[in-house]
DNA sequence: TTGTACGCGTTATCAG
DNA sequence: CTGATAACGCGTACAA
């Protein structure tokens, strides 16, 4: 057994032929005779041969074939959401496109410990970065991609001028949920948001605090509720999941006289909500009207069928792969607004005649 | 503006310096002095330069921190399984450690239109490779793998011999909780499986088609079963979800008698069964005893807490990265079988007597 | 269609 | 603590 590995340079050396042969063999990005081929291919196998070493071709070429997606959140909090599922699979599909994959990057921007070990923006050999949910943090970090021309995308997020952003009109998509109830003639409403970053246990939200949240998202769709319902009481999830909505739902429907309608800012929230209104003895849509935001399939949400606003997560993310692709190619990519459809569902109703 | 960027040659030659001593500088494997470490890294500064090219670094060291998890289902739907989601926490925590990051890959190797587009085990720059459910397929990729000398381990599949297997007991598990039914003194009893491979749709299976069930983890777990209820029917479920669960208990709640227990093959699918339970009149545990495996928490379950197996789903995907990095450092990595813990929750009881 | 020549940007090694 | 040297393995103009 030979201690170092054969190169292409030993392969085109047993077929005889010059290494430049023998790499385009490989490559195939120019024409090569059947024969010469052959004489290469039995000679790399004859080797041990199994193809360009990747690590040398990504210096040669300059690319990595890699994308680096940020997260701010731990990942496995992050693969808990659908949406976020949802996005990733747009945007592993859409820089596949580009034959690249995706690398999985925490943002431990904030958290010199781990900095070190775990692999970075700065270190991890990747040819353009995708950030998701980035709100404030990584400006050092975004300053060194620019000077190392590597593209980068944000979704949902803000990473300052000059970083394409790809997001969800959640203002006007909210206020379109708000404006159907109203045109049910739902007046007492409460809406449960998204964490807020403010802090993170569930409660109720001062009006003076919602100016300081600091998730895009949550101030957004919140924005577009206050649109339609500026007073309405507002409690804050701890997170998007179907038990911290049960735990807005059994806070808001404590209240004597219950709303007769729920804003949720999510699917999930909207789901616990339901299940904390049948824990209340009130029925869906009859009692109580909820609106979930995301358009996705809830795992046991059945026979309801939410009436929400979809929004397109899987084009989200491919938009973030063909953003970063065209960039990519020296072409510039633009901020991308995408727009929600309105569904309506089986859980929204006229409110019912106060008695 | 430079049309090229600035190399560590030219930041060393800045600082009068030799380009050795300007890599050590930022490598800090070397101690220097601190004189010439300012002189350095005021240099770079001036010059732009954020630091060696991972690429060229990579290429160089023999190494690029990357870690290629395999797929063998869209990432899509992966993802939707919590016990993945565990499983790649523990992961990127495992191979963090090593300074490692994780790229997603996807097994198209049945695939081929996909095959050249997107990076794979060949042609993605990665350390080391783990496999997550493995069952058949990737033959040829494992040759490569092993003719280059990259490290692999399989998470609850077979890659052939000489690849370490991370797996669990999944047959004892199992039996255990059936051994707990029995002890209730439940004679009725049926069988949700997770997919057999055999087909998609959910639906009963024969019981001569159980010895060709092609998923590891299906075959295992229901042998345990087996072990205590050779004859209960079993149904064979389209998904790890909550609605195939649902579907699956409609299915078993329809027979008269109904069962007295169901053992479900994971929590997903048992949550889907007590909904159907509930739907069919039937309460849990007084009517219907249901036993779940996985031990993940379910979204939306409470306030049933499942008697179920608790996997140490996180500590599989740390197991794995820690056998990569001992392989990588060249010490052989054993095979590593878990065990999981039975957890007696709410929702087995003795049986009711017969009226 | 094939071969020649060179550099991609770094870092290990070892001597000073 | 610093510097000289020599790869790492490949792709690609360009010429033949």
């Amino acid at each position: 057994m030979r201690a170092r590995r054969a190169t292409i340079a030993d392969v085109a050396r047993a077929a005889g032929v010059s290494p430049s042969t023998a790499s385009v063999v490989f490559s195939g990005r120019t024409p090569v005779s059947d024969a010469t081929r052959q004489r290469v291919l039995a000679a790399a196998a004859e080797l041990g041969y199994t193809g360009p070493d990747p690590r040398a071709a990504s210096l040669r070429r300059g690319r990595s074939g890699i994308v680096g997606v940020v997260f701010d959140s731990p990942l496995s909090s992050a693969f808990l959401d659908p949406v976020t599922t949802q996005v990733m699979d747009g945007l592993t599909e859409g820089v596949a496109e580009l034959g690249a994959g995706v690398l999985l990057l925490r943002d431990n921007s904030k958290d010199p410990d781990l900095a070190d070990a775990q692999p970075t923006l700065m270190t991890a050999p990747i040819d353009a970065a995708v950030l998701i949910g980035c709100s404030t943090v990584m400006r050092e970090s975004l300053d060194v991609m620019r000077a190392r021309n590597i593209p980068v995308v944000v979704i949902e997020g803000d990473a300052g001028e000059g970083v394409p952003q790809i997001r969800l009109d959640n203002r006007e998509a909210q206020r379109q949920a708000a404006s159907h109830l109203a045109s049910l003639g739902h007046r007492r409403v409460a809406i449960v948001t998204l964490p807020s970053g403010l802090d993170s246990p569930g409660r109720w939200m001062e009006h003076a605090e919602e100016s300081r949240i600091s998730v895009d998202v949550t101030r957004d769709r919140l924005s577009g509720a206050r649109d339609v319902y500026p007073d309405a009481p507002a409690f804050a999830a701890a997170a998007s999941s179907i038990d911290e909505g049960f735990a807005a739902g059994r806070a808001i429907f404590a209240a004597r006289p219950h709303p007769t309608a729920v804003i949720a800012q999510s699917d999930l929230l909207a789901a616990g909500v339901i299940r904390a209104a049948e824990e209340a003895g009130l029925r869906v849509p009859d009692d109580v009207s909820v609106t979930g935001f995301d358009g996705v399939i809830v795992d046991g949400l059945a026979p309801y069928a939410l009436t929400t606003l979809i929004q397109p997560s899987t084009e989200k993310g491919r938009a973030a792969g063909d953003a970063v692709a065209a960039m990519l190619e020296g072409r510039d990519a633009a901020s991308l607004l995408f727009t929600c459809v309105f569904r309506e569902g089986n859980t929204t109703a006229p409110v019912a005649r106060e008695a």
